[in-house]
DNA sequence: CTATGGCACGGATT
DNA sequence: AATCCGTGCCATAG
């Protein structure tokens, strides 16, 4: 149904040579932040290959003009009967639609490395002697995207001769600085240090630093009254010094903003803005069709360079055969970049029309769905599939941002479920009771299970949730 | 005796 | 071939 849309005939599906599958292959594996990379390093090595100022849309070709969207696609899709509208867009083109308040440091949601070391350098740099700076400087050039660096002080400390005292000094010195927590070695050092930092403007909660420091696993999984009978106190405490670890302080300091971003897998972060596939409501309008937008990572397309063909004609003979191989190379990679896309665009908007009451309700009602499945309705390779998932990011209507896998988490739908009935419940409900509740409305899963599922969902045993707030 | 969590096995999925 | 996930069995706590 959906195949009418796209009519596009230089859009042939099934690779001509091994070499276009290889590639086709490695760039599908790829998220927009290596393939960026990747599209750079072609560009830098390969002068048969440029970047075309003017904008065309990747479906109809058609030149964009203004706006974000192709308006000839737009027109087209909105006259035919389907569901969904798809785009293809480019970083600038999508910047309205991601959240873009990042501070100065970022730009596309990631971290600037050239500046953030170079802005702490600037703030400590002062109180710090020559040797205490290049020590500084060596654990700088060290820190990973979120700002985390394991610091081996012993090393540092033979390796620039000065004291350990030293490099211990510096290391606090940076980690006060002020994307205050940078240069721990995790998110819980990270929150100790601003815990220390904010004590000394103001009051905090008297535990808070104890369980970040002693209770972490069990804070991640929001086990509250779990804490509170280890330390003997009050739960409502435990809630409240929870409450203000949420508000006041950041497990990545390096990144502007954490919300509900998380999830429930403890390290499983994803970050805004890196979406690779945006899915929203035409005009933001909740009753309209969902409009899918896979973004390319350039904020032009790719074409082969004209004036190189033209000198390919005029040139020596021995050249020439160089030269060739340059401007196949370079069609070749403008194909299976063309392939990639129109992969992933397919695929999504056969998961869009599956998961459609998904995207709109709410978890409830996704659907188990497999990679395989998927790869049948295309006709296509299961591992296809598997790589045009994997390592890509989706942002939701609602502005919240999932790694692409979410559409076949076989279990969410049912993790709901009992979420759901644990909320209503009166009485705390063992598992196995719940076990039965759930067969009732149908879905007939092991005990042991339950206990699975709820204890991903960070919900406390029965016999621990006696007291209900809200 | 009941409720729950740890470990590990086997089948499905990637 | 490697990994993930549901489940059964068993130990432990209450």
């Amino acid at each position: 149904m959906y195949q009418k849309i796209n009519t596009k005939p230089h859009l042939n599906t099934k690779p001509q040579t091994t070499a276009h599958l290889a590639q086709t292959m490695a760039l599908l594996n790829m998220g927009n932040g290596e393939l960026e990379e990747e599209i750079q390093k072609n560009l830098a090595s390969n002068p048969a290959l440029e970047v075309d100022e003017v904008k065309h849309c990747a479906i109809c070709g058609g030149v964009i003009l203004e706006g974000t969207r192709c308006r000839n696609c737009l027109n087209k899709q909105l006259q035919g009967e389907s569901q969904f509208l798809t785009f293809v867009s480019t970083r600038e083109q999508a910047k309205p639609f991601l959240d873009g308040d990042n501070d100065q440091y970022f730009e596309d949601g990631t971290v600037d490395t050239q500046t953030l070391p170079e802005y702490i350098l600037r703030q400590i740099g002062v109180e710090l002697g020559d040797n205490e700076k290049l020590v500084a400087a060596s654990i700088l050039t060290q820190i990973d995207e979120d700002g985390f660096v394991d610091v081996d002080v012993l090393e540092l400390s033979s390796y620039y001769h000065v004291p350990i005292s030293s490099v211990e000094k510096v290391k606090k010195a940076i980690q006060h600085a002020d994307p205050i927590g940078v240069g721990s070695k995790d998110a819980q050092e990270a929150m100790l240090v601003q815990a220390d930092e904010l004590k000394r403007i103001r009051d905090i909660p008297e535990l808070t630093e104890k369980i970040i420091a002693e209770n972490y696993r069990q804070l991640l999984k929001k086990q509250y009254q779990e804490i509170a009978r280890e330390l003997d106190v009050t739960s409502s405490k435990v809630e409240e010094v929870a409450l203000f670890i949420t508000e006041n302080l950041n497990p990545f300091p390096a990144r502007s903003s954490w919300g509900d971003i998380r999830d429930q897998n403890k390290d499983d972060f994803v970050r805004l803005g890196e979406a690779d596939i945006v899915l929203s409501y035409l005009d933001n309008d909740p009753q309209n069709v969902i409009v899918i937008e896979i973004f390319q990572p350039m904020n032009s397309n790719l074409i082969l360079n004209a004036a190189y063909q033209q000198a390919l004609k005029d040139s020596e003979k021995e050249i020439k055969m160089k030269m060739r191989e340059d401007l196949d190379r370079a069609s070749l990679f403008i194909k299976c970049l063309q392939q990639r896309t129109n992969t992933i665009l397919r695929m999504m908007q056969l998961l869009v029309t599956i998961q459609e009451k998904y995207i709109r309700e709410g978890d409830r009602y996704l659907k188990p769905i497999t990679r395989a499945q998927i790869a049948k309705k295309l006709n296509v390779h299961e591992s296809t599939v598997s790589r045009a998932v994997s390592s890509k990011i989706v942002q939701m209507p609602n502005r919240k941002v999932y790694p692409l896998s979410v559409f076949f988490d076989r279990s969410l739908q049912i993790r709901t479920e009992i979420k759901g009935i644990i909320e209503e419940e009166k009485e705390p409900l063992s598992d196995l009771q719940i076990m039965k509740k759930l067969e009732k409305r149908g879905i007939s899963i092991a005990r042991r299970t339950i206990a699975k599922y709820r204890d991903m969902e960070g919900i406390p045993p029965a016999y621990q949730r006696k007291e209900r707030s809200s």
